[in-house]
DNA sequence: AGGTATTTCATACTTTAGTATGACAACGAC
DNA sequence: GTCGTTGTCATACTAAAGTATGAAATACCT
């Protein structure tokens, strides 16, 4: 935004300035006040086109970049030491975020239902919450699952 | 694009007309060209600036519905065009989403838990889910939910 | 006006989720 | 060797989720 009026106010001064070094030549010669009056109208129109344009870039250009650098799909370890999850809780906690019923993560982790009951309670008490569907939101607000 | 030639066209126009009306007053009167000058290239900047911002505002829009650049915690309705879920569904879904009970999104929308219960069925049969946890995952990779 | 989709609610039922409690084995720390 | 942690499993129970079916009101479209 300073750059535009910087950039503004610098075109509008040596558009004075050199008005004032040829000022007779203007007026006295041919050139018609409507030509001139619509040439700077041109000019300064995609002037102004051009620093909108400029910004507007670079607006984009910043949201892109803050966004490249949370990079999603990544684990963060602090968060999960804070939780106090264990190994076995935070493995089950991934596949309850998959959309698992206990009995699928039982199968796939060669686990008795009881087991994955467990856990899961075990989980929703570290994660403070009351459904699993509570948890897994959780989870992921601290990043701790994929 | 048409619309920022056709503007600009018009606002030319305007201007030379002015000028051809109150030529003699302008040109035998106390204001200097510098001023006239200045103040059309203060107008046409900012109409350049409004322009471009306008154009920008719409091409951002068709980029949002069109489904190319949707950043995070933006929904895409295209895709939920595509699952078929009425606006009540798409809102028991999003607070499914956050981890809310059935009872509880019934007591946020002033509704009885049969209906939530009939709303969830349907979003699992139109999601192809069998649970709510697998029909989260689902819409979170969609990107119809926040 | 009549058909269609949406929204609402209810009842009865089955399945899954979650709690509470106890138990046992393995492992590492002190 | 004892203690705390972790991981495993079971039983019995309560709570929540999900299914199936029917029904009625509203709204929208042609």
């Amino acid at each position: 935004m300073r750059s535009i009026i910087i950039g503004f106010g610098l075109l509008i001064l040596c558009l004075l300035i050199l008005f004032q070094i040829g000022e007779v030549n203007f007026i006295k010669g041919n050139v018609k006040l409507e030509v001139i009056v619509a040439i700077v109208a041109f000019i300064f129109f995609f002037v102004g086109l051009y620093f909108n344009y400029q910004s507007q870039k670079k607006a984009a250009a910043e949201k892109l970049s803050s966004n490249q650098f949370t990079d999603e799909n990544q684990i963060d370890y602090d968060q999960l030491k804070r939780t106090g999850l264990t190994q076995r809780e935070h493995e089950v906690l991934i596949k309850m975020a998959k959309g698992l019923s206990n009995q699928e993560i039982a199968n796939e982790l060669y686990l008795s239902e009881s087991t994955i009951k467990t856990h899961v309670s075990n989980i929703l008490f570290k994660l403070d919450a009351k459904r699993r569907t509570q948890a897994i939101q959780a989870a992921k607000q601290l990043k701790i699952v994929p």
